[in-house]
RNA sequence: GGGCGCAUAGCUCAGUUGGUUAGAGCGCUACAUUCACAUUGUAGAAGUCGUAGGUUCGAGUCCUAUUGCGCCCACCA
């Protein structure tokens, strides 16, 4: 503590040689403990190819200070770090650096490719993870996982192994979205719905048997006519019942198609009469395997005609679009354009308009699995905060399709499917080979001539196992039987169907057993114009520049206030300023009792000292207000209200700590008393402050001279009759192994804290009344209270001395007995007359306007108490103790317009 | 088409189970600067709680309808 502190906080100075002591340490490392009970987080992993954002700093911030704080509640706390290989991002992004060498992925070929992708994730892969540690993350780093890491192959295999065996993967001709930039499959989240203006293409289709008769039929895809296979109709649709069954030319292919009924056909909708494309559409499709229809694919994967398209082959499907519609123009075959609103899907990797596409690909039957994680959300084993997730989530369970894991990409876990050559041959739905090791020869044939299947798994496919493949499963280790199920997960809105839901359906699955008991939900970070906040808009606000202008502790504190439960987040740079004032408040009320402090006085046994007989009222106070305040902000931490925790521990230190406290012991600050209050509020208050911001609070409590505290508690995280032993500093060297403060409630008192706020309430009067008065605010005026009860004299006269300090007051009288008088000035505050004499009042006149403003206000609302209580519907309906109340003020407000009124009078 | 959220001070938002006098931060106004902190202090101005009904002795809070904004889900060619 012989070291100046400097006027300002400056964050540069101490945060990183925090993080780095606390990591050198193995602070941030937990472990299975028989006394203790387990908490646990998996962090949502980030993309190797992430870039911390704002979205970022909020969810880890959450994550940490849950961490931070579970730990000082005894606690095992782990939080398990690690990264996830993010499929398709990831290979986009290297594609992209490869095309800056004039390079394509097919150029280097499978092999060398992904060794690309691996140089690249060794190089840039740990970005993100040196940003995490950047905002404080108490990760236990040296878990970290990656989803690609071989152990955790073992279990993404092993769980795909485990589903076919139980016949609950299967393969399948599907129409799929297809993203022909991609050039993959993707599952139906990650295809999402924009609105885009589009048109109704109305296309004349001519009769077989008599050309000159059309059926015009409506689309807003016109490329895809070149696949159709059949008109449909609604069998009860008038106008058409006469043709169903016979044929249409399809122009410019002139294939012959059949006009079928359906009643799925809506007559209202664009001419009535639907062309049908069986490997481009859906509902198609359907109509497809249901009418027997003829299934013609049309693209090549790429997006473009393929050799069906005939003459449009090799066209881009936009460019084919075109031609179509000006070859069908030509042979006067385009009845009309109207423009029509549509809903496309896109990648949600890089926004191509996403092709529907008939191809073979691999499943996961959904149902079966949704059930026992649809029971455990409805049984409340799992609870969603808020609550209205609940709903969210389980309707999208209850209507849960099968779900595409076949990616046809190259990073990512290959599929340990297996095809016999030699079998296929003879029948091509047979010879397939599902095994945890690549078998060396076919079981049923035992030909050798075996290739694996080329796709690889969606990037979730691995991430749904995430919060037990982390602890090596299918391995039974100790962690994992201590740590699973988890405790929280903490994540955004965005992710329940892709994460969430999966987690917990493979929880149930592979063991039998939720994989969390909470699911925080956090909002959306958006900017101030309510707009995502995404690199690609450009409206980003980047969390590092943030810390390097402001401090992580005030990004912290600031994001986490401005977050209440559930809300999406609006952010702009200026609300960090107040994390920031904030921090340097801290500092400064640090820095000053610091300075102020006796080390002898303060060191010895915290715990043991205090009997709140022995306190001044003062002392009594603060002490009270800051168990109020423990008491409040733990309840607030334990329902995940974020931003009212941070709300109470902030108002507490600035308003109560230091705008009164810290000034009314001023005078009396060398009292050991009072050096022994300031310094444990203190030293208390740095621990409840530190899951917020843990680098200053880590700060000053290293420089606390003194013991830190020695009272033994027992912590909900802590075994019964496990108690917390001894914390003293030499023993324990960081506030990050601290306990959260023991709540002692005995030291909580609503009388002292009235008696206080009575006098707070006083020395406002006075000061408002002064600033009124235009009183030079540096001189000393005498001032006359009158209290008729001899209970407010008494306790008034107790803290006179304090009135006088913070008021500005040379003489303070009491007296029992108001009695106006000239050359005075009174005001009126509850039963107390507050009397200064008028000598240099500056405008009488105005006074006098104002104390008849108040009357008249007062007066006003005795009319309505009035009323109210004469109102039998009132007096007999509603509690005693609100009409008695409501009697009590009317009286009171008689009174005061009584005093007014003398007062009044006194000025004239 | 279905579902969800939001609307409260100039701005951004809090407001627990309905209790009559609605809060914070920023901004604004006035004053204060050797005494921890101008990233400060003291004081002040500022709101018919989106609109219309209803329930109730009493509604920002509950119900119904309605307007505006935002989000999610959905196979209208």
């Amino acid at each position: 503590m012989t070291q100046e502190l400097s006027k300002q906080y400056n964050p540069k100075d101490t945060e990183s040689k925090w993080y780095k002591i606390w990591e050198e340490n193995n602070l941030f490392s937990a472990a299975p403990s028989p006394d203790k009970l387990p908490y646990c987080i998996v962090i949502p992993p980030p993309n190797v190819t992430g870039i911390l954002h704002m979205g970022h700093a909020l969810n880890n911030t959450i994550q940490d200070i849950l961490i931070r704080y579970k730990k000082m509640r005894g606690f095992a706390a782990l939080w398990m770090p690690g990264t996830d290989h993010a499929g398709i991002a990831t290979q986009n992004v290297v594609e992209k650096a490869l095309a800056k060498e004039g390079l394509k992925r097919q150029d280097l070929g499978r092999e060398k490719f992904l060794e690309k992708v691996w140089e690249w994730k060794q190089l840039y892969g740990t970005t993100i993870i040196n940003q995490l540690k950047k905002i404080g993350c108490a990760c236990d780093w040296e878990r970290a996982r990656f989803t690609m890491d071989q152990d955790y192959s073992l279990a993404v295999t092993e769980a795909f192994v485990r589903l076919y065996e139980k016949k609950l993967i299967y393969q399948g001709h599907y129409i799929i979205n297809w993203c022909p930039r991609c050039q993959t499959a993707l599952s139906d989240e990650e295809a999402s719905h924009i609105d885009l203006e589009g048109n109704l293409y109305y296309l004349k289709y001519p009769l077989k048997d008599n050309p000159q008769e059309f059926i015009s039929v409506a689309t807003t895809r016109p490329e895809t006519m070149l696949g159709d296979t059949a008109v449909a109709v609604n069998p009860k649709d008038k106008r058409y019942k006469k043709y169903i069954g016979k044929y249409l030319i399809l122009p410019i292919i002139n294939r012959p198609i059949k006009i079928i009924a359906d009643s799925i056909i809506d007559m209202q909708f664009g001419s009535g009469a639907v062309k049908v494309t069986p490997a481009h559409d859906l509902n198609d499709y359907a109509l497809g395997k249901k009418h027997g229809l003829e299934f013609i694919n049309v693209l090549a994967p790429d997006g473009r005609m393929n050799e069906l398209a005939q003459k449009f082959c090799g066209l881009e499907r936009f460019k084919a679009r075109e031609a179509i519609l000006e070859d069908l123009k030509l042979l006067g075959l385009l009845e009309k354009i109207t423009p029509h609103t549509l809903s496309v899907k896109h990648c949600y990797r890089c926004n191509t308009i996403v092709e529907p596409y008939l191809s073979k690909q691999w499943f996961v039957k959904m149902k079966p699995l949704a059930k026992p994680a649809i029971a455990a959300v409805k049984k409340e084993k799992i609870k969603f905060y808020p609550a209205r997730w609940t709903k969210v989530y389980l309707n999208w369970m209850e209507n849960i399709q099968d779900w595409c894991i076949s990616r046809q990409i190259w990073w990512g876990h290959r599929m340990p499917v297996y095809y016999c050559k030699n079998c296929r041959e003879k029948n091509p739905k047979a010879g397939i080979i599902v095994s945890r090791i690549k078998p060396s020869k076919c079981p049923k044939c035992g030909s050798e001539n075996l290739t694996q299947e080329e796709d690889v798994l969606d990037t979730w496919f691995s991430s749904w196992l995430w919060p037990f493949a982390t602890f090596y499963w299918p391995k039974e280790n100790a962690d994992l039987k201590y740590f699973y199920p988890t405790a929280t997960l903490v994540t955004a809105p965005e992710i329940i169907f892709f994460w969430v839901a999966r987690m917990i359906m493979a929880g149930f699955e592979f063991k039998q057993q939720i994989p969390f008991k909470n699911v925080y939900i956090h909002g959306t970070v958006r900017d101030s114009q309510g707009k995502k906040m995404s690199k690609s808009l450009g409206n980003a606000l980047d969390p590092l520049e943030v810390i390097a202008e402001y401090g992580t502790d005030a990004l912290r504190f600031s994001l986490i206030s401005i977050t209440s439960q559930g809300q999406d987040v609006y952010l702009s740079k200026d609300r960090f300023e107040q994390g920031r004032n904030f921090a340097n408040k801290i500092w400064n009320a640090s820095r000053f009792i610091l300075t102020n402090l006796k080390p002898e006085d303060v060191n010895v046994d915290l715990c043991v000292f205090f009997k709140r007989e022995q306190l001044d009222i003062v002392n009594r106070w603060i002490l009270s207000r800051f168990y109020t305040t423990l008491e409040k902000v733990g309840k607030e931490l334990d329902n995940f209200k974020f931003n009212e925790a941070a709300s109470s521990l902030y108002s507490f230190f600035w308003h109560e700590f230091c705008d009164w406290y810290l000034e009314l012991i001023k005078p009396q600050i060398g009292q050991k008393q009072t050096q022994i209050v300031m310094y444990k509020v203190l030293e208390k208050y740095l621990r409840l402050i530190h899951p917020f911001m843990p680098f200053i609070s880590e700060e000053i409590w290293q420089r606390l001279p003194g013991a830190k505290d020695s009272t033994p508690s027992t912590h909900p995280g802590l075994k019964p009759g496990v108690c917390s032993g001894l914390m003293v500093s030499k023993v324990e060297p960081s506030i990050m192994q601290q306990n959260w403060p023991h709540l002692q409630s005995e030291l909580i008192n609503k009388q002292d804290e009235l008696q206080m706020e009575l006098a707070f309430e006083v020395i406002n009067v006075i000061r408002n009344t002064r600033a009124e008065l235009e009183v030079n605010p540096a001189s000393r005026i005498d001032i006359q209270i009158s209290v008729a009860s001899k209970l407010t004299q008494k306790s008034l006269g107790l803290l006179s001395g304090y009135i006088k300090n913070l008021a500005k007051i040379n003489d303070l009288t009491l007296t029992e007995k108001y009695i106006a008088q000239n050359n005075q000035y009174a005001v009126v505050f509850k039963d107390l007359h507050i009397v200064m004499p008028l000598e240099g009042i500056v405008n009488i006149a105005q006074q006098l306007n104002k104390t008849n403003l108040k009357i008249d206000k007062l007066k006003s609302e005795i009319k309505n108490k009035e009323g109210m209580l004469v109102n039998k519907n009132f007096t007999l309906r509603a509690p005693e103790e609100i009409v008695e109340a409501e009697k009590n003020k009317l009286i009171d407000m008689r009174e005061q317009v009584k005093k007014l009124e003398a007062i009044k009078n006194g000025l004239r």
